[in-house]
DNA sequence: TCCATATGTGCAGTATAGTGCTCATTCTGC
DNA sequence: GCAGAATGAGCACTATACTGCACATATGGA
């Protein structure tokens, strides 16, 4: 890192996290300087993160957090969470890789039982190596276009497109696309 | 705040945090300095961080999580996701309407916490009305084409393709297709 | 034992997160 | 139009995140 890009909004995500704690302030119908005097965070700083404009630390988000009756996590998350009605929102692009593939967090619940919703493309040719989840996760795949190659404790899953897959989380698995043109899927994480 | 406590582990999520990316660069089998030089992360910072005893900002996470193959809010979560052996299962056509609407499970999980996945087509002006479902369970939407209409306990909850939605389904609940155009939807349904 | 590697830590310096003032702008409702 | 509330932003200042170096300790292999 020579030089040190600052001051405008420089990752994505934390445009994402200041939109979050601009909509959840708004929901509880605070204005920022009551914000401010909830969380101990100067009215300053305040404005500066929810439009994206500032790189805060984690203690600092966590303070937010908590006034805002919330946990750090789901802020960096785009998960609603009305009660009662759901409301809308944008993926949250978790994981891309050099040759266009990506991964969206479309949406999720708060609490358990845990589940997430995500879209996937996978280029030709690419892999996503994952790491072992929580005892009892599982997963539910749904193939839209291609094939997805899911390998997982020595034994290989083929899914082609239309058709649909089901794994236990408990262990190293992996992503494979290894057809001659994209692999779009949804998958569903469920845990306890 | 007048004191601020500081030099040691703050808050628990900062060790929760420390210890994610202990683990991960571990099982990458890389020492400190490897992480260092792949991340711009100092040594000096990585250590302490890894240790909890440090208050990064979101950006040094994030140089860290994208070293590490990772992303910024699952460093946060405690309990990932992913992992296992499955099976692959054909989609059952479930319902269907008279304009050409229908709604297919695509797969499900077997036991608790139960999950299923759906894919629904609708035809402009149709609507499907559900029954509640057991306390407690919960539905995920994200429209694939078109918009969605729900309605819940006088409640109105309208989906655009690209957004997502989340409702209480132990009510009752209905899906109306408004637009002038089909709408595609991909629906999880949740219960403990 | 000796050497090499990996990690933890003290210290000083630098970059920047965060604060508290200030004023400008916008949007209400009167 | 006017007054008040709310937000956005410039500025100087303080607190601290972050770096680089040095040194100590621990582990493992020849």
């Amino acid at each position: 890192m020579s030089g040190r890009e600052r001051g405008a909004a420089s990752a994505g995500f934390i445009a994402t996290v200041g939109r979050q704690i601009r909509q959840r302030r708004q929901e509880q119908g605070w204005t920022v300087q009551e914000l401010s005097d909830r969380s101990g965070v100067s009215r300053r700083m305040l404005t500066q993160i929810e439009l994206g404009q500032a790189n805060p630390s984690l203690v600092t988000v966590d303070r937010i957090a908590h006034a805002l009756d919330s946990d750090f996590a789901s802020l960096a998350l785009p998960s609603p969470i009305p009660a009662a009605a759901g409301s809308s929102r944008e993926a949250l692009r978790v994981w891309s890789s050099a040759g266009g593939s990506e991964a969206a967090l479309l949406t999720a619940t708060d609490h358990v039982p845990r589940a997430e919703l995500w879209h996937w493309r996978l280029a030709p040719g690419d892999t996503y190596q994952a790491e072992p989840d929580a005892s009892g996760t599982e997963e539910l795949h749904y193939v839209h276009a291609g094939e997805l190659t899911i390998t997982t404790g020595g034994a290989i899953l083929r899914v082609r497109a239309g058709e649909a897959g089901r794994i236990r989380s408990d262990q190293h698995y992996a992503y494979h696309n290894d057809g001659p043109s994209w692999t779009e899927f949804t998958r569903v994480v469920v845990g306890a």
